[in-house]
DNA sequence: CTCGAAATGGACTGACCAGTTTGATTTTCT
DNA sequence: AGAAAATCAAACTGGTCAGTCCATTTCGAG
């Protein structure tokens, strides 16, 4: 098994300033956040901080990097049988609401005001937060359109297109509404999956294989 | 009639650093912009920026207030007779291409971007923004689906999340791709026909009137 | 033409900020 | 233990910025 060696002061210091870094971009953005502020935070040196980071936007690319990376993590192993032999809107329901579970979270929230706010200024940044999210999303969920499609449990001519109107009509509302009215207007867990239900019967209405 | 008053040099340059300001504010964001050079841009002395508008922060306000104020305009006039005796696809087509035009637009799309950045400094503002658009056109459209509902041309419960469904369904897609990829990703104008055509077909399949 | 209001520009204040320097101290690895 | 690497505190550089001050000029209405 996995020996757990003890972290290096480095380690923890490296980790302190990524976590106060985090904490400061989020809440300030990038020209609001300054490096003593930071150090500070971290409980480290200003030295410290640049011989871990080089540049404050150094230190900006490498954590929105890593945040937008890890952005759809919990999510897309979820490739499992799509459904056993009818339940369509229950599997997309389902999909739906774990989508809505990750992404309406205020960090991740915070993180997409951050980089929307800064396309001018990182727009490889907010690029990559699009390839990782919802072009990602759209993507894996195509296949598996694409794949209920083929047992005609749906009737799709485009998948892709099928794929991005399901995960906007799940997104798109809540999405919008956070991005204006802040993290207080966050859905609780029931509105979530009230909405990730609607969303399921509308796309169903849309593209159920009783159509003809 | 209204007579064509030549503007007074004071009214001139008002305007002139308010465009400056859009300008700036736009491009750079509030913390990215400087007084200096807005006051430079807008061929006008530092003192009259102050004379005229108080501080840099009664500046941002009010010009982002204006622009929001004035963001739905052109659309909302929009409540002509619904459909005269059948075509409601082809009627919620058009509202939504002209919707689509009105918003996908660099200047309201800019103006967006920079009030969600803003949105922990400056949350009244993006408050505002989320009444005067997304709120206001919903409210609008819910009223319509209603009379077209009373009309038996339409088959729907809650006009209002019915009325939400048609604009996630409409604005979702192409905001949240414009919000992370830049100007330059807009679709054309064809590009939003089609979608808008899109949008009304899957509106139409959930809640047309022949759903028993 | 005249007088008050508005605008000018340029210097100035006080504060902040990214990034560097220095010399001493602590941690890590062998 | 002892050398190399990392960290520290604090001062410092060069620059920017919001907002103010002031003496002079320009504008516009009567």
């Amino acid at each position: 098994m996995a020996v757990a060696k003890a972290p290096t002061q480095s380690e923890r210091k490296h980790l302190a300033m990524l976590a106060a870094a985090e904490q400061l971009f989020l809440r300030h953005g990038y020209l609001g956040t300054s490096m003593d502020e930071l150090a500070e935070l971290s409980q480290v040196s200003k030295q410290t901080v640049y011989a871990h980071f080089g540049s404050k936007e150094a230190l900006f690319v490498e954590l929105v990097s890593s945040m937008t990376a890890r952005a759809g993590d919990g999510l897309h192993d979820l490739d499992e049988v799509p459904a056993p032999d009818g339940d369509v809107a229950g599997f997309l329901e389902r999909y739906a609401a774990d989508e809505l579970t990750v992404v309406m979270t205020p960090r991740l929230l915070r993180l997409r005001r951050l980089v929307i706010g800064e396309v001018e200024r990182f727009p490889d940044l907010a690029r990559a937060l699009y390839e990782n999210g919802p072009a990602r999303a759209i993507r894996s969920l195509a296949v598996t359109i694409a794949a209920l499609a083929e047992r005609g449990l749906l009737s799709v001519d485009d998948a892709v297109e099928a794929a991005t109107t399901f995960n906007w009509l799940v997104m798109g509302a809540p999405m919008n509404e956070a991005m204006l009215l802040g993290d207080d207007a966050i859905p609780d867990a029931d509105a979530l999956r009230r909405h990730a239900a609607h969303a399921a019967r509308v796309f169903v209405a849309t593209y159920g294989a009783d159509r003809h």
